[in-house]
DNA sequence: TCCAGTAATGAATAGCATTCATTATTCGTG
DNA sequence: CACGAATAATGAATGCTATTCATTACTGGA
């Protein structure tokens, strides 16, 4: 029988509870992944017992919801008090490009949960955290629409495919990181994935030939007009 | 006690029993997704015992690859009989767009797979099932490589990247049918992601039609100074 | 100090993939 | 046809985890 003496530690208010378990969800699903990271081991790391976590979550989902939803709202911030500083829609698009690319390379383990987790929807009931990616979309679709409005941008684009094409570009360059484990060149990527966007791949060698012709004969006439 | 009079079947041949569990997990995936759809669920389906399956494949996972190389390979039987009659590269392209278009409109179940469940990689043992997107994305690079080797495509185009954002692209419209519900116009959508890759979303209407102007009055006055 | 009300606990539950000892069937051979 | 290894099928038992809930521990006001 041991008489022990522990400094009594008054129960941490229900955020900053919150707070922990949130970590230490991110800590362990970043390692483990969402299948392989048990509730047990995110309740040992914050030194709790499991129970505890279902008083403030619907379940190991909700948790990682929230988890993404942090996540996500930490680039968000960043975002919006970039992008306003930048001028031109081209540029902003590519703002956003490039900053997505950096969150993926930056953190593997998040990189996994997004590629490989936040898919899997329920179709009964959609969850927050599959409107995320999503969200980016819309940033990315309101420079399109504002750069057709202002005529910088072909007028027949959908800017809703567009932004698919760049967010699921985004997501298979993100998911090849996650398999082949190879680093992102971010700003190679960046981009090929702007260039693509913008100019699109066809060569435009008959306005470029037209052009070379014009000069050819604007060159003769100003020997001609030199001569004369 | 009954004495019952069965006629004994004899038991199929291990190729029969392979096609009845994988037709059987076809049908319980498709409906009830990778997660949801349970082993004995399959085993009762096609009447045999859970164990059975495991005699055939290596778990879950591994019916589940199966299910999907099957529907992969039928995907591309028909687009290698197809591909090599249509002329041009970017109509062949056009045609992939529009072929893997179909394929996810027109069966939603295995969509919900491919967009759910195909993602679930093992860092440890990639899977067959992973690269079958990835082979789809081959034979589109094939193409862009071709075309630039031609000249109809810019020399500067990465045909990987081109790749990842139709691909991408292709897998968000999947994944948002899947969620919303709403049926894909895969016309429209062919021709936007098309012309979207083809010509990008910069408009040149400023630069064509200035330059338009300028060529016309250059040819006037180089018109008056060849009178002269 | 006491006592509702609130929070935390962790053993019990439930669901499911996977295993494996047991039983049934097949088929080559005497 | 009969026998008996070899092969296939079975389904109860195992193990792993998320989730629940009756019980216990704390807290803050009267």
């Amino acid at each position: 029988m041991s008489i022990v003496a522990l400094t009594k530690v008054p129960r941490p208010s229900k955020e900053q509870r919150i707070d922990t378990i949130v970590e230490s969800a991110r800590k362990v699903f970043c390692a483990c992944g969402f299948e392989k990271g048990s509730i047990v081991d995110i309740a040992a790391d914050a030194g709790i017992a499991e129970g505890t976590i279902y008083r403030y979550f619907d379940g190991k989902r909700g948790l990682l919801d929230e988890v993404l939803r942090r996540h996500y709202a930490a680039i968000f911030d960043d975002v919006q008090q970039t992008l306003p500083a930048i001028e031109g829609y081209g540029n902003r698009l590519r703002y956003l490009i490039r900053r997505v690319l950096l969150a993926i390379s930056s953190n593997r383990g998040m990189c996994g949960l997004i590629t490989r987790d936040l898919r899997q929807f329920d179709t009964t009931q959609p969850s927050l955290a599959q409107s995320l990616n999503h969200q980016i979309g819309i940033l990315m679709a309101d420079e399109i629409k504002a750069g057709i409005k202002r005529g910088d941008f072909r007028s027949d684009v959908s800017p809703g495919i567009v932004c698919d094409m760049i967010g699921g570009g985004l997501e298979l360059i993100a998911w090849s990181y996650m398999t082949n484990g190879k680093a992102i060149d971010v700003d190679k990527v960046t981009n090929a994935i702007s260039r693509t966007v913008l100019s699109g791949i066809e060569s435009n060698n008959a306005t470029t030939a037209s052009l070379a012709s014009l000069v050819t004969r604007l060159e003769q006439t100003a020997d001609r007009l030199d001569s004369a």
